[in-house]
DNA sequence: CCCTCCTGATACTCATCGGTATTGAATACT
DNA sequence: AGTATTCAATACCGATGAGTATCAGGAGGG
């Protein structure tokens, strides 16, 4: 509770440039570029080791600054894991919605299907960092009501960007099987999760067509 | 390090009866009696709180007992999470078998598929704590070597269980889709990943038919 | 019945870590 | 320029928890 809550001390009311934000925010650069290194360095540290066991000064030397500068941005080491989780679900649906949007609309459905498989395996392999600090904010959001509030705002967004994308692939046909547009979601959803778990520990059972041709078989 | 590692005092080479482990064993059901209890809580435990978060005396505790009682029976809190991984993995391998074996040989294909995926997916549900505490595995087993190669042991033999099953239900057939066994023993346990963590966090999102759809769908 | 072990309880150590109080330097305001 | 303010560095605190040393009581063997 550092001044991250920000006890707006009443600014002068003499704004010297009328400028957005008013108040001469010069300085400010400065603050943001420090911030967003201990961002960068959290999604680091905490992938490495874990929430849990990662500890606040490993996150503050990563990013060559000191705890002082972490809780004069974040009030705990929650806020800073919400803040890093906030910034990175960003990242990734922009990710996301780019993989997913291989392949124009119109292409064949089934080449469309395999080349988006074949996509998310390769993210899979290289945003490993996201998909640790993924599972462990799901662990924490399993076992604690105020995390899954802000799991499932995210995944909300997610959600969304994808079921986006089906609509997109499927238009108005019925979607094969008797599948709800949250069903396909949620099945892409757990075969991506899935799958990742079993490649990330035996990188051998998952060839980088596997998910294509599930989705493909799925999409008959 | 503690008397674990056993460091066999000869025995007196006159066993009084010639009962397989001699040296009078009556009193052991005791000490057994207090790994089972430890090996209870601890599941519990390291369920509820994660294995970083939970301490050694909470696990005490939850099995009436003291930190004394795990010091004596476990060299360390690594290996009392591992000696109840493998107390579960065998219990966890027997249900497996059991939910899979829905439908004796020669029932339907598609309907077997089903029930399978039901009774699947009814699992996820009862087995909450299992589920926990084998991606707090997963998770230790990604960033640690040593680790990796317990996981990858309790894999194999799940992974085993599951094979055979599908031997069993394509025989010699071709499996649809031109799928290798592994293949579709990956899917399995990824679908059933995948979804769990979809359904922890969100139980609304998987109708308890879900996972049967998908693999009849996948089979044909 | 004594006398050893065995084993779990108790009491401690020591390191770590989240969080706080304080400081000092750089920056903005007048 | 001189003063006020902001922000990260430093030093510190209290709590927690893994691991250890020691102890006590109960069981087996004789």
């Amino acid at each position: 509770m550092r001044d991250v809550k920000r006890t707006t001390v009443p600014k002068p009311m003499i704004p010297a440039s009328p400028d957005a934000l008013s108040v001469g925010r010069v300085r400010r650069p400065r603050r943001e570029a420090v911030r967003r290194r201990l961002l960068v360095a959290a999604l680091h540290v905490f992938a490495e080791y874990g929430f849990a066991s990662a500890s606040l000064d490993q996150v503050a030397a990563a990013a060559g600054l000191t705890k002082g500068a972490i809780y004069s941005n974040f009030a705990s080491k929650d806020e800073l894991f919400f803040a890093m989780m906030t910034d990175q679900i960003l990242t990734r649906v922009e990710g996301v919605r780019a993989v997913l949007a291989a392949n124009p609309a119109g292409t064949p459905r089934r080449r469309a299907l395999q080349e988006i498989g074949r996509r998310l395996t390769e993210a899979f392999v290289e945003q490993r960092e996201w998909q640790l600090v993924f599972l462990d904010f799901w662990q924490r959001a399993v076992r604690d009501d105020e995390v899954r509030t802000q799991f499932l705002a995210h995944r909300r967004v997610l959600r969304e960007a994808i079921a986006d994308r089906v609509d997109q692939v499927f238009g108005t046909d019925q979607i094969p099987g008797g599948f709800s547009v949250d069903d396909v979601v949620t099945v892409v959803l757990a075969l991506s999760n899935g799958l990742a778990i079993e490649m990330y520990v035996d990188p051998g059972l998952v060839s980088d067509d596997l998910l294509g041709r599930v989705l493909e078989r799925l999409s008959r």
